[in-house]
DNA sequence: GTTAGGG
DNA sequence: CCCTAAC
């Protein structure tokens, strides 16, 4: 053992496992059909939307929603468009990310950087169409608008929170909104913009507004750069004051297209600057009523984030329809990374210690929204209308088709559009409408599964070494994974509640909001943070990358003996995750190497998989339901540590396992005086069947040798006592 | 909060 | 590992 501890590599597989599938969500159970590729820009711009149908609905139902959407797409992989726009996504993400970012990467991974462009883009290009106040109304314009949105497929939750909050600005000539939602790699700025007149320069507008936005709203440009991250989540948009102008509001892709300038700038605004506070306002406040920026964690830039001539190719599409008013809108979000913040994060979001770090980086995120609020009601209502007619494009744009085409979503949109006219047109009716059918869009681009650590002997097969990697990925998956909501940084505990109870509504921030997968059992990870945040609305998640991700299913890897790499890697951005973890294994013993074989094969499960297996778990969860508390991640007990528990009863003996525990496990937090318990007497039991019969890592014979005569005499013991206690009535019988 | 045991 | 009874 030692020597192969020794030996051993240690792999760190950073299986950022996107998912990426797009989970639509409709309580309902409506499910927006896919929509075929577009190109590349198109899939940039895809986006997932999830609906909540009923605010009214549960937190526990939206959960459950979430995971059944998983289950659902896990079971009809194939016919889903959202996958192959997703696999595109990652790849063009990534690519994009790489371009564009390639100042940034090193600090983000991909994702970030991208968003930050994003963001950027975003934020010159809505400043000055804050500036300029269009609010875009929803009624006549609105169908074009929704084009617009539907095009960017940001549009989802931008859809939401832009028409919301476009109150209604009319531009003259035919305005279009587009929604973009940049992702960056990880986040996805929603960004309505609205062009008059046409598309005829479309680029030219984007790129004038980039310009007016950072020039004309300095504040905007200036907020963001200086905001903080943090505070994203409020995402309050500013509404815009009504606009002159042209509001536009690009998300670009940080990849590729964005200028290179933009990035820079972008960066420094979108880190900065999304907090809700400083960014939100001014710009919003100027120009862009509703600002919504969706940053999505995974990678998923390519909503937003398309290259510019995508993003022309968007707007054009809302220009060419009408000459409407323009409204635009932005929506931003921010999320900062907040790679360093993960600790703060984790010690305040996580009630369970689950939470993941990221959230609570998350928080900075939070959104920027504002007017959605008030948008919502018809919106809402017609969004359904829309989805289960077209609409479901409409949202499904958002999510998956996106990129592509706006054009489709164009189409799309323009219900959408319609519904924002008509929030906007009947204020009055809305509020009847709300309560009706007032309905949550969520939109979950992806999931992620953080890094795992894997380690294995150098002379380990290749087939080991996948095998092992499988296990690890079986043990995060597999290991129980629920789906946590995050809202405003904090974790919904309460599964009770109403989505409208905790402030989840079509009107409110949904940036907000988010979700994480979080480890069942386990008890370390973050729940917020964790894999993936759904912004709802604008989804910002920005840092994700750095440290969200993943960190249930890292944990249990890391858990045991990898502390050293744990905390390298927490630093990274899964680390956070595994705190508990690794402080656990190791203190003992650690055995290092151990842990791996112990995980099972059980699955082997490629990142998809791992899709699937989440969605389930979830659904099980579900089920359950109530429990929130999960199980805590199987953790086999490795040779060093059984070495260690051996050792501690000869000593102490059975029966004290208060003292076993302080004595030998005191620094392994996962291992409690029951866990211990119950391994001894799993061991006592192990060592009296046949080596045949034993399952799990082998457990050196000797050893067990050891437990059964520590056993025997510690039971003696044990009898003895009681005999002298209770001499007589032991006699007697 | 610990133990002991069943599940 | 969880849950619970019992202490």
């Amino acid at each position: 053992m030692e020597v192969t501890e020794l030996a051993s590599l240690r792999l760190s597989i950073e299986t950022n496992m996107v998912l990426q599938k797009r989970l639509y969500y409709s309580f309902n159970g409506n499910q927006v059909p896919t929509k075929p590729r577009a190109t590349r820009s198109a899939r940039r711009n895809s986006t997932f939307q999830r609906r909540l149908e009923d605010n009214q609905m549960c937190a526990f139902d939206l959960l459950a929603t979430v995971a059944d959407t998983l289950l659902q797409e896990k079971q009809n992989p194939a016919t889903s468009s959202d996958r192959s726009l997703e696999k595109d996504r990652d790849g063009f993400v990534k690519q994009e990310c790489q371009d564009a970012n390639k100042p940034f990467k090193t600090e983000l991974s991909d994702e970030a950087s991208c968003d930050r462009r994003c963001q950027q883009e975003f934020v010159k290009e809505g400043c000055p169409d804050a500036n300029k106040p269009l609010k875009a109304e929803l009624s006549d314009e609105g169908s074009s608008d929704r084009k617009c949105f539907s095009n960017i497929s940001y549009q989802v939750y931008s859809q939401n929170c832009c028409l919301k909050e476009f109150p209604h600005h009319e531009m003259d000539g035919h305005s279009c909104i587009a929604s973009i939602t940049s992702s960056g790699c990880s986040e996805k700025f929603v960004a309505e913009t609205l062009v008059d007149g046409n598309g005829q320069n479309e680029m030219e507008n984007l790129a004038s507004k980039v310009e007016l936005g950072s020039s004309g709203s300095p504040d905007s440009s200036g907020c963001k750069l200086d905001g903080d991250v943090n505070k994203v989540k409020d995402g309050k948009f500013g509404k815009v004051p009504d606009d002159t102008g042209t509001g536009l509001c690009c998300s670009e892709d940080p990849l590729d297209e964005k200028p290179p300038a933009l990035i820079s700038s972008c960066d420094n605004a979108k880190l900065s600057g999304y907090d809700d506070n400083s960014m939100p306002h001014s710009s919003l406040s100027k120009g862009c009523d509703n600002v919504v920026v969706d940053s999505r964690d995974d990678d998923e830039n390519f909503s937003g984030c398309a290259h510019p001539g995508t993003k022309m190719k968007s707007f054009r599409p809302i220009t060419c329809i009408d000459g409407r008013k323009i409204k635009k809108r932005l929506a931003t979000k921010y999320h900062k990374v907040a790679q360093e913040s993960t600790h703060d994060k984790l010690s305040n979001s996580v009630l369970d210690g689950n939470l993941m770090p990221v959230y609570s980086s998350r928080k900075n995120y939070y959104k920027s929204q504002r007017s959605q609020m008030n948008i919502p009601f018809k919106k809402r209502k017609l969004f359904k209308c829309n989805s289960d007619t077209n609409s479901t494009g409409y949202i499904r744009n958002g999510d998956a088709y996106y990129s592509p085409k706006i054009e489709a979503n164009q189409s799309v949109s323009c219900s959408s559009s319609g519904m924002g006219k008509d929030h906007e047109t009947s204020s009055l009716g809305q509020s009847a409408l709300r309560s009706r059918d007032s309905h949550v869009k969520l939109r979950i681009k992806s999931f992620r599964v953080p890094e795992l650590f894997i380690e294995i002997p150098e002379t380990a097969t290749i087939g080991s070494l996948k095998r092992t990697v499988m296990e690890a990925v079986t043990a995060v998956l597999g290991g129980g994974l629920r789906v946590g909501v995050i809202l405003h940084g904090k974790k919904v505990r309460d599964d009770s509640k109403t989505l409208l109870q905790t402030g989840i509504s079509h009107d409110n921030h949904l940036d907000a909001l988010g979700f994480a997968l979080e480890p069942n059992s386990s008890q370390n990870i973050p729940p917020a943070c964790a894999t993936s945040s759904l912004r709802i609305p604008s989804a910002n998640m920005p840092q994700p990358f750095i440290g969200y991700p993943s960190s249930p299913a890292v944990i249990h890897q890391r858990i045991q003996g990898f502390p050293n790499m744990l905390a390298e890697h927490q630093a990274t951005g899964l680390g956070n995750l595994v705190e508990s973890d690794h402080d656990s294994a190791p203190s003992p013993i650690n055995t290092s190497g151990e842990k791996k074989l112990s995980y099972s094969k059980e699955l082997i499960t490629v990142p998809e998989m791992g899709m699937e297996v989440l969605a389930v778990q979830p659904v099980h969860q579900k089920s359950k339901r109530t429990e929130i508390a999960q199980r805590r991640i199987r953790r086999p007990f490795s040779v060093a540590e059984v070495e260690a528990l051996v050792q501690a009863v000869e000593k102490l003996g059975t029966g004290r396992w208060r003292d076993v525990k302080l004595r030998a496990f005191e620094n392994a937090k996962h291992r409690t005086y029951v866990d211990l318990k119950d391994k001894w007497k799993t061991l006592v039991h192990t060592a009296r069947i046949s080596p045949q019969q034993r399952r799990g890592e082998p457990v050196p014979q000797e050893l067990l040798d050891r437990v059964l005569t520590a056993h025997a005499y510690w039971s003696q013991q044990q009898t003895k006592q009681q005999l002298k206690h209770h001499p007589k009535p032991c006699l007697l019988l």
